[in-house]
DNA sequence: TAAAAATACTCCATAGGTATTTTAT
DNA sequence: ATAAAATACCTATGGAGTATTTTTA
């Protein structure tokens, strides 16, 4: 698992569609689809219900939903306490560690 | 940025050493330097002191290792509560979701 | 020197694209 | 008939390996 999975995961999760979601990641729908089923085979469970022409989540998937924006908002969080320190590096220089 | 590069970072950090770190992690060294180097580049912080031919972890470096740690273990929680659900799954046969 | 990391390639697995078919309304 | 997902296939990016060089105690 990857956090390409979850990201990928999220969109469809909220838009219900994998078009619309590949739309949105501004990547095609083959290729979403397939990823998105990589991650039901690694986790083995289904996120989503593709039965009746309409998708939606099942139980797992709404509870992984949750987690997987959890995991992304934290990954976001550190890119953005990486970029913090990088404002107060000049420690770093003078050799102060 | 992906999980990759947070697994890849935590041994390197733990080991304070690329070689051992590959070892650890079943891959040869020269991809793994790239990695780490990838993700510093990426979040365009230092994150190991190689100069002394000991690596060393930077102050940034240091508070990374924290909130890699974390949501390696997010992403591990994440996968456990999809075996967890998939214990109680029978509900989603019998279509109550 | 002897160790570990960096460089320079090579290879291949797989992420991503295009075209088409299937499915369900 | 149409809209969206699945399937099939192809391409190409980049992850990973091997060999070698560089660096620095």
């Amino acid at each position: 698992m990857e956090l390409r999975h979850l990201r990928y995961f999220i969109p469809v999760a909220e838009e219900l569609g994998f078009s619309r979601a590949a739309e949105r990641l501004n990547v095609s729908q083959p290729p979403l689809s397939r990823q998105i089923r990589d991650l039901e085979s690694e986790l083995n469970v289904k996120l989503l219900d593709r039965n009746r022409h309409e998708v939606k989540l099942t139980r797992v998937g709404r509870a992984l939903l949750v987690r997987a924006r959890e995991l992304i908002g934290e990954a976001e969080l550190l890119r953005k306490h990486a970029d913090d320190m990088e404002g107060s590096l000049y420690e770093e220089l003078v050799g102060r560690l």
